[in-house]
DNA sequence: ATCCCTATTGACATAGTTGTCAATAGGGGT
DNA sequence: ACCCCTATTGACAACTATGTCAATAGGGAT
């Protein structure tokens, strides 16, 4: 029909994500299938379907995506001599509950078909947590002195900003948390963070 | 054809339930469809449409079913005179992570159709917090003292529990966190929220 | 200019699921 | 025994979304 525009296959998978990406924070997972994405594109949704094999393997490639940039912000944070808690966390905490990332996360726990696309993701996600953790011992204040202490830490944080992205928005009312203290959580859960690194 | 089986509302309803509940557990959120709900129960799928409107409905309902469950657990508990942060938070994480509880609690938060029977839900979720919150600052040591503290703490163990059901079996390995400090990691949790709200 | 590789596409097949509806049949109340 | 309410059902009608396939057309290489 009309003239197509013809795309290497690198440009085509970014163009695809960074639609699917936003496609992800305006409406959502729902809104996050092969025919809406292409067609923000302007391609076919057959056209997508070539590119990451099926839908399920387009999401997946969306968390990688995200995860990616999440982590490496962090890591650059730290190579830029950012050593305290409070600064990183915010980020943590604010990515992941922006932008529908802990969602979309969550549906690569939550979904069937997203186990399909495990390997790969999880052989990502290895790489991104062998540069990131160390990194974090090594540059946190007590992480050198416990590395083990600081390990839990991370995994306490880590766990507590896919919950607070997910369910934080809902949860803060029903248990009577002030806006305030809502709005300033990952600030005042810093401060913790740092008292429990600090205790011997 | 062959005869039909007729229950009460009330007892249809809790049949479906319960064959849903066992469902979630077994074949994760794909399982959970009218169709296949239905069969297990022995009944055609209108039958459970009738009694809960939608499918979105009969998941919303169970999403009730066992938050309801969980924090009734947690008062009686309380109301037992377990007032020590260790054994509460067990069941907490214990039971979110298990048997697909918090994946469908994030389906709750992830799936568009899911905010339909968002009021009724939350009508029943308001409830259920208002008699717990006020239960825990009552009788947790710290919670006449500083109840504002306590609620944050609150908030902190429901989001990391929640983070833990979801991800922290995936997470755990990634951050290099050794088996047996990921199964005990409950319990190092609940002396952490000691240490947090003995300190003033 | 010509060739060739492959990105792109429209049409199609299909699978799965949901929701509707009129008809049927338990079983409690009288 | 008879009525009546409603739980139950099978069949039907979409719809949605995915994935396949053969054909088409960019655009780099020769």
């Amino acid at each position: 029909m009309a003239t197509r525009k013809r795309r290497t296959p690198e440009l085509a998978r970014e163009e695809i994500l960074e639609a699917a990406e936003t496609r992800l924070q305006k409406y959502g997972l729902e809104g996050l299938n092969v025919a809406d994405v292409a067609a923000d594109c302007g391609m076919s949704h057959a056209t997508v379907i070539h590119h990451f094999g099926n839908t399920a393997g387009m999401r997946s490639a969306l968390v990688s995506r995200m995860t990616h940039r999440l982590l490496h912000d962090i890591i650059d944070s730290l190579q830029q001599g950012i050593t305290q808690p409070e600064p990183l966390l915010h980020k943590l905490f604010g990515t992941l509950s922006e932008g529908g990332h802990a969602r979309l996360l969550a549906w690569t726990h939550v979904s069937e078909e997203a186990l399909d696309q495990d390997q790969a993701r999880t052989a990502h996600m290895q790489s991104l947590f062998a540069e990131l953790v160390p990194a974090l011992t090594d540059s946190l204040p007590a992480g050198k002195a416990d590395p083990d202490l600081t390990r839990k830490l991370i995994f306490l944080s880590a766990i507590a900003a896919i919950g607070y992205g997910i369910a934080g928005e809902t949860l803060a009312p029903l248990i009577g948390l002030a806006k305030k203290d809502q709005k300033q959580f990952p600030d005042w859960f810093a401060e913790q963070i740092n008292k429990l690194s600090n205790t011997p």
